[in-house]
DNA sequence: ATGCCGTGGAAACCACGA
């Protein structure tokens, strides 16, 4: 089974990329952030027309969430991150599919840092690493995947010393994600590929992608019980290339079964 | 060192992103 994350940077803007890509990818399960797209502006039908069953969170101008699936609609579990009732942003979905839960999340950028947006992240990030613990004791197979906007570490930044006050890079940031990892998840991508310089978004400025100067900040995290399934990741790297494309390229695991 | 590009929404500019 092929599981995708992409952060589409506006589902509707970028329908046509994302179309093509599902067309010559086929991935089985899909998360997209960054719909940017208010909940009935969501394009449900071209996208079944493209095979794929969909739930998502929409949210006006900003944020979004969706879960895709071939075959069979994903059975929603939650399409709120628990821990904080007045949080209005549309950053987290989960469902249940072929029997993997699956929690798609946008976690906040957090920039400028310090400050009320940073402060904002830390807390969404310990409020997942509290919903994670849970999954975790759950004993389910689960992935938690998506825009982390956390670069783990040096090898993850193509200049990590431009990058160190960033709120995708400070030390605090690079903790939380160590600390989530820490109780048990499997880092998809660079546990197979360990000294590899691997990026998933590249900016738009000054030919970032061309420059290959790119930051990998889209991740899968797989639960203990998954860890053993795990048989190829990648990022399709060459979708950042199209015209018109998001600054963010999909991520993929295969995994057994 | 930098929002230089790009999106959505509102209003011909703004907020936001990483």
């Amino acid at each position: 089974m092929k599981i995708a994350t992409y952060n589409v940077n506006g589902v509707n803007g970028r329908l046509p990329i994302l179309l093509r890509w599902l067309g010559e990818k086929k991935p089985d399960v899909v998360c997209l952030q960054e719909l940017k797209a208010p909940q009935e502006k969501f394009p449900e039908q071209e996208i079944l027309d493209a095979g794929y069953h969909a739930i998502w969170h929409g949210q006006k101008s900003w944020n979004g969430v969706a879960i895709l699936a071939r075959d069979k609609k994903p059975e929603e579990v939650r399409r709120v991150l628990p821990g904080d009732p007045d949080d209005t942003h549309s950053r987290y979905i989960e469902a249940s599919v072929k029997g993997i839960l699956i929690g798609c999340l946008y976690l906040p950028n957090g920039n400028p840092a310090p400050g009320p947006k940073f402060d904002y992240k830390l807390r969404w990030f310990e409020r997942l690493t509290e919903h994670a613990a849970g999954l975790i004791k759950s004993g389910k197979p689960a992935v938690l995947t998506g825009d982390y906007n956390v670069m783990p570490t040096d090898l993850d930044v193509y200049k990590p010393e431009k990058w160190v006050n960033d709120a995708l890079f400070k030390p605090e940031v690079r903790e939380a994600f160590k600390k989530l990892v820490g109780q048990g998840w499997t880092d998809a991508l660079r546990t197979l590929h360990p000294n590899e310089k691997i990026y998933t978004f590249w900016d738009y400025f000054r030919d970032a992608y061309g420059r290959n100067a790119g930051l990998r900040i889209d991740h899968f995290l797989l639960s203990p019980s998954l860890k053993g399934h795990l048989k190829a990741a990648g990022v399709d790297r060459d979708v950042r290339g199209w015209e018109k494309t998001s600054d963010h390229a999909p991520v993929w695991i295969e995994l057994a079964g």
